[in-house]
DNA sequence: CTGTTAGCGCATTCAT
DNA sequence: ATGAATGCGCTAACAG
């Protein structure tokens, strides 16, 4: 019923091995032979049979990127340009070399995220790029080494890109945000522009990007010779998801707890803006009463009112990148791991303490 | 070198077909060799071959979800809903029935749409998933519809989402968000404030998306009889991108044609952020001196300043909802295609027209 | 440059 | 309820 590769040799008048060679596009054939095959190939409107290819040569042009949460437009970013760079360049044949670069959504799930891996590493996927921070629950971390140290043993490439490298692990490429340099800079920033007391909202908390850059924040503090004490810190430090609302609720939580409050920090974005929500409806003005900033420079930070002052990560370029080192294209970077710089982007969302 | 099932079927001493059944699980097997097996897969660590068994099964359990732009929270709402509602619902067995769930970024691209179905034709996938705004070429629709048929014909189940059914095919169960209705809501809510010269900053064309938003805008002036003649529309009409730079552009362009101009609609949520701030820069105050809506209501919309006007598209149900069909979850809509509801949401961004 | 020969690892008939 | 045999469609040696 299907037609298969035995039919297009038939009806090219050639062997199957070469007809093989012709769409594989990595054997010397001859132009006239190949001519008579590609014309054979469009008549029968043939499609090679995808498993029986990867059963064989036993490597699939399956490339994996595994996400936290696709509706976030950080992973949306780095993931679509991950896609980009792999997808888009197409090898010479214009049937070979395509690789099927796909985007695995784990909600943040250690169970999905090994998931995931293992019908990835069923499909005997190409590469796989993981992105986003990582949970530090140490079972996870032993399970996720394990599984991805199968996955390079079986020929699957792993990149980290926007993830901590794993610990003892140097064998897998890494590209990595400088989350604790970018949040320190930016409690810099704030603490330049007189602040004290400053709330910070954090994110979920057992993941790498929650705690690098709130190790930032507190190093900062800390330099500045205003750490306030542990209890101080904690007091005013909350930890929530990534969501708009828990920025929200957080807020006015911090409210509560430190009427005098002239800066908030938020985990990201997103959670700023429902920070910046909760004091207006609290009847605070951004940055007049309070100050707000974000973390990722998200499309939307220069939009809202007042303009988010965040800290820029290079997502369509460290994705790229990631892309580019999943297929081979990009060596790994000196001792594996490379550093990606984050920027604080001053915009009008923070100012000069209050009276 | 890699463990297969003749490895396990003799560690657990059953043969290879009973090691298949207790995988598969569907089939009757002994509950005592079940659990032979079964601990012979766990101390063997053994990972089934996709392709092997792919190809011997003649299908897969991939299914691909298909979007323009993955970088947009509308496609990645909605590819998140469907990818929780297909990998959420792991069959009884803990092998099988798990469905790789992945999203395929078109980037808009009508050649890489069709690349990417050819690569999920030759995975044999379980089912396809297209989202969003199809492109109007009659070529690219024809070539979309004889692959979209080839697929079915192989046993694919194909679902839209968010996008209207192909001409003349009733075969692909379809969600369709009703752009037509919406648009016309929104701007019968324009004209209900007085608002009379109104610009539209409308998308891409050759979409159906943009054709249809833009279709419900101006059937909402004619019927108020104020249509301006077909040359003034156009005046009042400019396309674009979706990226929020096209709103800013294309506003400072609208202004220039018509500084009387009292309200702007935009094409979507982002691009109305752009016309925001372009309004802002030429000392114009929103929504004092000029209105704007969006479309989408995606969740940044309700927390910028002033908040959005936009009509609020229901993309987590329909993504969920997708993906519940594409697992045959949930049967096609009677017809085969559901028009679901796109209501207008009035926030801070639109008032009384001024003067 | 091209044809021939063997499997790749598994699901599925048939038997039992 | 289980085992034995067959073939899915293709690639990769190996010849020629």
């Amino acid at each position: 019923m299907t037609v298969t590769l035995a039919d297009v040799a038939a009806r090219a008048q050639v062997s199957p091995a070469t007809v093989s060679r012709v769409l594989n596009g990595n054997y010397p054939v001859a132009a006239v032979t190949r001519e008579r095959v590609l014309r054979a190939v469009d008549e029968l409107d043939y499609v090679l049979n995808g498993p029986a290819s990867s059963l064989a040569a036993a490597t699939s042009d399956l490339v994996g990127i595994l996400v936290n949460d696709i509706a976030d437009p950080f992973f949306g970013i780095i993931a679509g340009a991950a896609q980009s760079a792999i997808s888009g360049q197409a090898g010479a044949g214009r049937c070979g070399g395509e690789k099927l670069a796909v985007i695995c959504n784990t909600g943040g799930s250690p169970e999905r995220e090994l998931t995931y891996l293992t019908l990835l590493q069923r499909q005997r996927a190409a590469a796989v790029l993981l992105t986003g921070g990582a949970l530090e629950d140490p079972a996870h971390i032993a399970a996720m080494s394990a599984k991805l140290r199968k996955l390079t043993a079986a020929g699957t490439k792993v990149v980290l890109c926007g993830r901590p490298p794993l610990p003892a692990d140097t064998a897998f490429a890494a590209l990595a945000f400088d989350n604790r340099g970018g949040g320190r800079r930016l409690t810099e920033h704030l603490l330049a522009l007189g602040h004290r007391l400053i709330g910070y909202v954090a994110g979920p908390p057992e993941r790498t990007t929650t705690r690098h850059r709130l190790e930032g924040h507190r190093a900062a503090l800390v330099a500045a010779g205003i750490s306030g004490g542990a209890s101080d810190q904690d007091r005013l430090t909350l930890h929530g998801s990534y969501a708009r609302r828990c920025g929200y609720d957080a807020t006015a939580e911090l409210l509560r707890r430190e009427p005098a409050l002239t800066a908030i920090v938020a985990a990201n974005d997103t959670v700023a803006l429902g920070a910046c929500a909760a004091l207006r409806d609290h009847g605070l003005r951004v940055p007049q009463d309070v100050s707000v900033a974000g973390f990722d420079d998200l499309p939307f930070a220069m939009d809202v009112m007042p303009a988010l002052t965040t800290v820029r990560l290079p997502l369509v370029e460290a994705g790229a990148r990631a892309g580019r080192m999943a297929m081979g294209r990009e060596g790994a970077p000196p001792g594996g791991i490379a550093m990606v710089g984050a920027e604080v982007v001053v915009r009008g969302s923070t100012g000069v303490r209050r009276g």
